[in-house]
DNA sequence: ACGCCCACCTGGAGGC
DNA sequence: TGCCTCCAGGTGGGCG
């Protein structure tokens, strides 16, 4: 599921669900995901109240009164439920054998992180430097510090397909497979163009540039709007939708799937150059 | 530095 | 029914 939409998503259920909180319990069911979780993670957790729920790229980021951070990412199957906790009752809940963490709030609500693939992520910091992942990210897709310059200064001599360059989180954050691929047809972009033609030598952008930034845009925000309503939103213009018309207007192209540094990309060979 | 490959893990779908 | 293979929306380490 995650990628900047759905992580977005999650946020805001997480934010309203959480917020002004105390942890009173955290129950760990076991030492790892993709790595450990801190030795002392539960007790850095313990007693700390959440004072607000945020994302950077598609990792949360719950600020804590302790005046740490709980990071978390969702990995390839991670999420999130929330529940109120039946009062009084001494059986534990109805859990699943890929429930890891279990936090029990003052307010009386517990939120259950799942994952069944185990590639999610939790830790602790206390900012954002300490963490490499978001020292190095990029920015944010849907704010002010991202545009066409940026995609072109960040294309200048790559030869890398566009397509693999836009899940480079270090270029920007929060793309994945799907809405890179939804991304490039929305722009007319062929996902196997080399990102250095969208850019001048020096860095200066392309009309391609422009397209592709403000398609980005476009797709991610439409795509947050669409999660914000109803989770599943389901509907891509060309994500798994292989051997079907292409949708542009007035196109008569057929959607293709390929493989691109071991991921799966749909595009139209008609109108995606 | 760059670009490619693969491993990490489980589950669901489809073929035989 | 079962067994096998392939596929999955993410990341990062290691290699040439």
């Amino acid at each position: 599921m995650p990628e900047l939409p759905e992580v977005e998503a999650v946020r805001r259920m997480l934010e309203r669900a959480t917020r002004g909180a105390r942890i009173d319990r955290v129950e760990l069911r076991r030492a790892d995901l993709r790595r450990p979780f801190p030795s002392d993670f539960v007790s850095r957790l313990t007693g700390h109240t959440i004072q607000s729920v945020s994302r950077r790229g598609k990792y949360l980021l719950a600020a804590l009164s302790s005046g740490e951070t709980l990071l978390v990412h969702l990995g390839m199957s991670g999420a999130f439920r929330t529940e109120r906790r039946r009062s009084s009752s001494r059986t534990s809940p109805p859990s699943d054998p890929h429930d890891h963490v279990v936090i029990v709030l003052s307010s009386g609500v517990v939120v259950t992180f799942n994952d069944p693939r185990r590639f999610g992520l939790m830790d602790l910091i206390r900012a954002n430097d300490d963490h490499e992942a978001l020292r190095a990210m990029g920015p944010e897709p849907l704010g002010d510090t991202f545009d066409a310059m940026v995609l072109a200064r960040a294309c200048v001599g790559k030869r890398v397909a566009l397509k693999v360059l836009l899940l480079d989180q270090r270029l920007v954050a929060g793309v994945g497979n799907i809405y890179a691929s939804e991304a490039l047809h929305h722009a007319g972009l062929s996902p196997r163009r080399r990102a250095s033609t969208i850019a001048t030598p020096a860095g200066a952008p392309r009309e391609a540039a422009f397209k592709l930034a403000a398609a980005i845009k476009v797709v991610l925000e439409k795509a947050v709007d669409a999660n914000a309503r109803a989770y599943e939103s389901g509907r891509f213009r060309v994500y798994e939708r292989e051997a079907k018309t292409c949708p542009r207007r007035h196109c008569t192209g057929t959607i293709r799937r390929i493989t691109q540094a071991g991921r799966s990309t749909y595009y139209c060979p008609v109108c995606q150059r």
